[in-house]
DNA sequence: CTGAAAGCGCTTACAG
DNA sequence: CTGAAAGCGCTTACAG
């Protein structure tokens, strides 16, 4: 590496085009008091010194560090991982930069990684939480006064506050039971999600909704969000539950496992046998066969945070205490079988 | 959210604890220098005002922000994801934040967030560089005299100066190659991977040279690393190279694919027909059938990397200009059937 | 439209 | 071991 010299200031932009450092200032910040000469001399100074501003030492003064946090419980999931990437370009393509944080469900981690984002200044937070802990993250970021979004997954919390947002997931629930008994099923399963846990609530209660209006019982499975969880599921449907002939799955990642497991044991998917997703993750379009899903439209999902936040911050507007944002669902194959 | 007064400063907690403000900044370095007794009572002022480190002010002054800029081509394929994560998290243990940026393989996008980076005052940058593009981010980087490793793919540049690491595909190509004829095959076809891209070319440049020595025709089918692409190519195969009865693919997302593929047409894969993977993302197991893939411990990689990065930016310890980490490969049913 | 001065919250020599 | 002073690179009133 090349060891530069100090990087130039705005003392040095001033000196080389004959300014006071305040009209450099002036120029940084767009301001439309400069002349437009003085705005062009200046302009070319800093190239001639390739100058880089200092978000730093500017936010000292004025707050907005133009910096984002980013705090996610699963980023190895796709769909997280989807929401956080559409969200970051967002930001970036606002002139922000986002400092981003997987969690890996541990609370603890979790409570250590907001409090590194305060400390570097972040001008805003969202968070989609881990289960467990305490409420310290959210006192801390309370004290800090830092604009906060929940996403995703609701926490229990009393805490209030902190605008929610999230896909509607108790619809998606409904929409996907609907479909599997319009598709002629007789007995469907839920199956994956871990119980007490908000977004496994809230799909259940959709799935649990339909049945109950037409009577039916329900059978719920629950247990890891895993494909490995969907791909036992497999063999354990067919051994213990040879009547199910439509599976819920709580994710997309259990519903792929299914998917595998099938194959594995070679159980045809589509006919008698129908299995729906939940997320629509970018796979379950090119899995064989397809995945019918409850689509989230997570990349409109993230760049629409992005915005809610931003205007939260650059206007003042507080998003409503909760959103949920609308979902469908898409038929393929795995529901809606031709194969 | 509440709107908090100012938050705490150093001289806050100085008035507090009864001592001056340069103490708490040797308190809040850890210096040996102040006295337990002292310390403690800083420590208490803190606690009691809830205050917090505002390290955008430290770094004025002294330099390290703490702040680490990570810069990704392609965030949606796992294997870039894992690697980033456990970067991300390796650096968060080590007390540092990570700014990341996907650039969607888009040259443009890549010298902006690099940009925005520097005038965050990243004290460090890890680039998984977008092909093309002129040499502007790697000048930018350069005069603002910020240590740079790029990781994954190398850069064709004439660019020196900047370290790079990256797992052995060379060696992973060779032996994925070699295991396709120890398992039988008579002809092997490398599939995916465009033209002309570093990666491409040291994974090629095994398989070819595993061809050449035994005087065999390689045949290359290159294309999108995607899914997508590796599902066309089932069926191309199947009706135009009916012969080959291996393939390497460039990646795990091509060999997903082409297994999904041969699922569709209902080709059987794993005895007459094998198929290796690159990368060895987490579904590469999990897939029906399993997919044998060459392993690089992204994961590893990852970590790693944090280490040597801060290593060079906390000790001085400039990097070997290339680091190749070795590769294994795991043998799973989709070359070694047995289904 | 432009400049001189103070201040943002820290760290860093330098005294003591 | 601790304090007073200067300075990091900006922005922000305030004059002019």
């Amino acid at each position: 590496m090349p060891r530069a010299a100090r990087r130039p200031t705005i003392v040095d932009v001033a000196q080389k085009a004959g300014v006071s450092k305040s009209t450099v200032s002036l120029v940084l910040q767009q301001s439309p008091l400069v002349r437009a000469e003085t705005r062009t001399q200046v302009r070319e100074a800093m190239a001639d010194l390739g100058y880089v501003y200092n978000r730093a030492a500017a936010n000292l003064r004025s707050a907005n560090a133009g910096l984002i946090g980013l705090v996610i419980n699963d980023l190895r999931n796709p769909f997280f991982a989807q929401f956080a990437i559409s969200l970051q370009m967002a930001l970036s393509a606002r002139g922000y930069a986002a400092v981003i944080a997987n969690t890996d469900e541990d609370p603890n981690l979790q409570a250590q990684v907001v409090e590194a984002m305060i400390e570097h200044g972040v001008s805003a937070v969202i968070l989609s939480s881990a289960y467990g802990g305490d409420d310290g993250v959210f006192e801390a970021l309370n004290r800090a006064a830092i604009p906060t979004m929940q996403v995703l997954r609701k926490m229990a919390g009393q805490i209030t506050g902190f605008p929610f947002a999230s896909p509607d997931y108790r619809e998606g629930g409904r929409l996907a039971t609907t479909h599997l008994l319009d598709q002629g099923a007789k007995k469907i399963a839920f199956v994956g999600g871990l119980e007490g846990r908000s977004v496994t609530e809230e799909r259940l209660s959709g799935y649990l909704s339909v049945l109950d209006a037409r009577a039916m019982e329900p059978l719920i499975l629950t247990g890891r969000s895993s494909r490995g969880f969907g791909r036992e599921m497999a063999r354990k449907l067919e051994d213990d539950y040879p009547d199910v002939d439509g599976v819920l799955c709580f994710n997309d990642q259990v519903a792929l496992g299914l998917l595998s497991g099938c194959a594995e044991i070679g159980r045809r998917v589509g006919t008698d046998f129908k299995v729906v997703g939940f997320d629509d993750v970018e796979e379950a379009a090119e899995a064989w066969p397809a995945l019918t899903s409850v689509h989230c439209d997570i990349a409109g999902f993230g760049s629409s945070t992005a915005e809610t936040v931003l205007d939260w911050l650059e206007n003042g507007m507080v998003p409503k205490t909760e959103t949920r944002t609308p979902v469908t669902l898409i038929v393929r194959d795995s529901s809606a079988g031709t194969n």
